[in-house]
DNA sequence: ATATTAAAGTTGACATGTCAAATTGTTCCT
DNA sequence: AGGAACAATTTGACATGTCAACTTTAATAT
């Protein structure tokens, strides 16, 4: 289905970017500020520890796609993480280039102190959300980011 | 409405700070792709712009409120910008504190050339979504983000 | 086989973001 | 009026993000 939608701009949140933006804005504040209460890690830190959680020994080019983020900036991250004790990294046998990253003890009895935490603050975001809603919500996020990648505007 | 979701997090997605997080660094990259391509802005200086725009000579604080963004960055932003020549500032007569910001000429023309082209990115973005979804996607925006400032999580 | 191209990760330079303290002017209280 | 408390902006120190170049190893093509 294709829609063309009045372009009025009579106020700045007649961006959807705009409202994303501010809207993101203050999730960051509001999960730094609560993961700064709870643990010392960073908001970046806690998607790393997630992303390395759920999927198998990822190399770091892995999670910089998961948590679309640089590589440059992830391969610090990554260093001063092990070096906190927090990420344990493994050379892959077949590909010498890889690195496999791994939780050490110390990041999933953090992990396991926090998540209840932050599954709390997730709910807390979402009452007042219905389920239909929510599917809905996601399936506009998903159709939105496709139509970001496209790169051409003409 | 009250809800209970269940907390899965099989995959980093589950927490919709992720998803939002993810879309919201491509959205930003893309944004600052067609601004380069187009004009000398960056998404910032674009946002700063469509405020200045589109409220009556802001000051330094509101332009900040508006596009949530820390008061000390906006400050030095700010001066930039004027350096460019985009943007002049005058002192208001009443508080001489308060500095109310408004666009030059430069700054009118660029947003003149650079309108039509964020319209149609908008436009893209939004093709396959219903005018239906759109409302209950700035509902559920408007929802979180108001659950978003409640900082107590105990 | 070996030269070319590409992928994984690292590094450096520089821009942007965050936080807190400092500055200047205003308001409110007595 | 005189001072305490507050508001708008600026500044400094430091963390994080972005971009491009570089190193090492792997894959591909002649």
């Amino acid at each position: 289905m294709k829609h063309r939608y009045a372009m009025s701009f009579k106020n700045p949140s007649s961006f959807v970017t705009f409202r994303l933006a501010k809207l993101q804005s203050r999730l960051n504040a509001q999960g730094t500020a609560i993961l700064k209460e709870n643990s010392g890690l960073s908001l970046v830190e806690w998607r790393v520890i997630q992303v390395i959680r759920m999927f198998d020994n990822p190399s770091l080019s892995q999670i910089a796609e998961h948590v679309q983020m640089d590589k440059g900036q992830l391969s610090r991250k990554i260093k001063g993480m092990i070096e906190k004790g927090l990420l344990k990294s493994q050379r892959d046998d077949g590909d010498k280039r890889i690195q496999k990253l791994g939780l050490t003890e110390k990041a999933i009895e953090i992990n396991r102190r926090l998540m209840p935490i932050m599954e709390q603050r997730q709910h807390n975001l979402l009452t007042d959300i219905t389920p239909d809603e929510l599917d809905s919500f996601y399936r506009i996020i998903d159709k939105i980011e496709a139509a970001s990648k496209i790169r051409d505007i003409k």
